[in-house]
DNA sequence: AACGTAACCTGAACGC
DNA sequence: TGCGTTCAGGTTACGT
């Protein structure tokens, strides 16, 4: 689901709501959304009572909370989580997983994920960077994102275009989405081989990427229906900009050849076939 | 070691 | 109306 525009849109609304503030409490509500806090709920609360949070980052698609006992708390939305800020008396969410109250009596923080393939954890002394999420690249956004260093270790791949944009270790916060509309935009094909694609071929794919991931953020991300919302519960309004995902069939807004859609990983890929002819080789091992 | 796939879940949309 | 199938914005564990 969320990919960087709404997992950023997301961790600004956290540094605006719950930043400076003391947590009184958590709930787990139910055990799997902290299953990679191996020592369980029980745990997972007590390191949390008491606690104020100092911040409010990124990396990638995930989130993390510095505390200031050092700790931090890790969050993923995997393709359903939410994290809603709400008054304390709202309805419960029919998937309401974590909630935190605060001992401003403010509002409460809550982490709702209708398929639990995200999740919460503490990370103890993970508050500069977490070593849980150490592994996952910097974003093209960052700062220190090497942009050489990156299309050097694209074209050293063996693999196709599409599996490496979506390679948290290579770059991260680029999803499903984003892929295909920066792929679009660079008029690749996914299948294209990585070690074929020449320095400025890679070069433009990034800066497609870049571009993508930037116009959505300024848009508050991408949303077809209530499940991705920021900390508010609103959507973003990117998806009016979408030039191929999810347009199977209609006219490429470059040449109007009607969009493709292929089976890709479980789930979609969608092109223009014209503008994104398919490779005629496979990549080869 | 690097790469590709199956598995983890719930619910909405669709076809019969 | 109801049932079965397919699909969804991600990541990980485990094969090869």
């Amino acid at each position: 689901m969320p990919e960087l525009p709404e997992v950023e849109t997301v961790r600004k609304g956290l540094e605006t709501w719950v930043t400076g503030r003391r947590i009184a409490l958590v709930e787990v509500r139910h055990p799997r959304a902290i299953r990679r806090h191996l020592p369980g709920a029980a745990h997972f609360a007590a390191l949390l009572a008491g606690r104020t949070i100092t911040a409010a980052r990124r990396r990638g698609k995930y989130l993390w909370l510095p505390l200031d006992s050092g700790d931090a708390v890790i969050g993923h939305l995997g393709m359903s989580g939410q994290l809603l800020v709400q008054p304390a008396d709202a309805p419960e969410e029919t998937h309401l997983r974590v909630r935190f109250t605060f001992d401003d009596d403010g509002p409460e923080l809550r982490f709702v994920d209708q398929r639990t393939f995200g999740g919460l954890a503490v990370s103890a002394g993970g508050a500069e960077l977490p070593s849980e999420i150490a592994h996952i690249a910097r974003d093209p956004m960052d700062p220190l994102f090497s942009d050489t260093g990156f299309t050097a270790a694209l074209r050293r791949r063996r693999t196709e275009v599409k599996r490496a944009l979506l390679d948290q270790t290579l770059i991260s916060g680029v999803g499903n989405i984003y892929a295909d509309e920066a792929l679009w935009r660079s008029r690749l094909h996914g299948a294209r081989p990585t070690d074929a694609l020449t320095r400025p071929a890679a070069d433009r794919l990034l800066g497609h990427v870049r571009d993508v991931l930037t116009e959505a953020l300024g848009q508050g991300g991408t949303s077809f229906d209530a499940l991705y919302v920021n900390v508010n519960g609103e959507s973003g309004y990117f998806d009016r900009s979408l030039d191929v995902y999810g347009r199977e069939g209609l006219p490429c807004h470059r040449c109007g050849a009607p969009i493709r859609r292929e089976a890709f990983m479980n789930r979609s890929s969608f092109s223009c076939p014209r503008c994104q002819p398919r490779p005629r080789t496979a990549v080869r091992v």
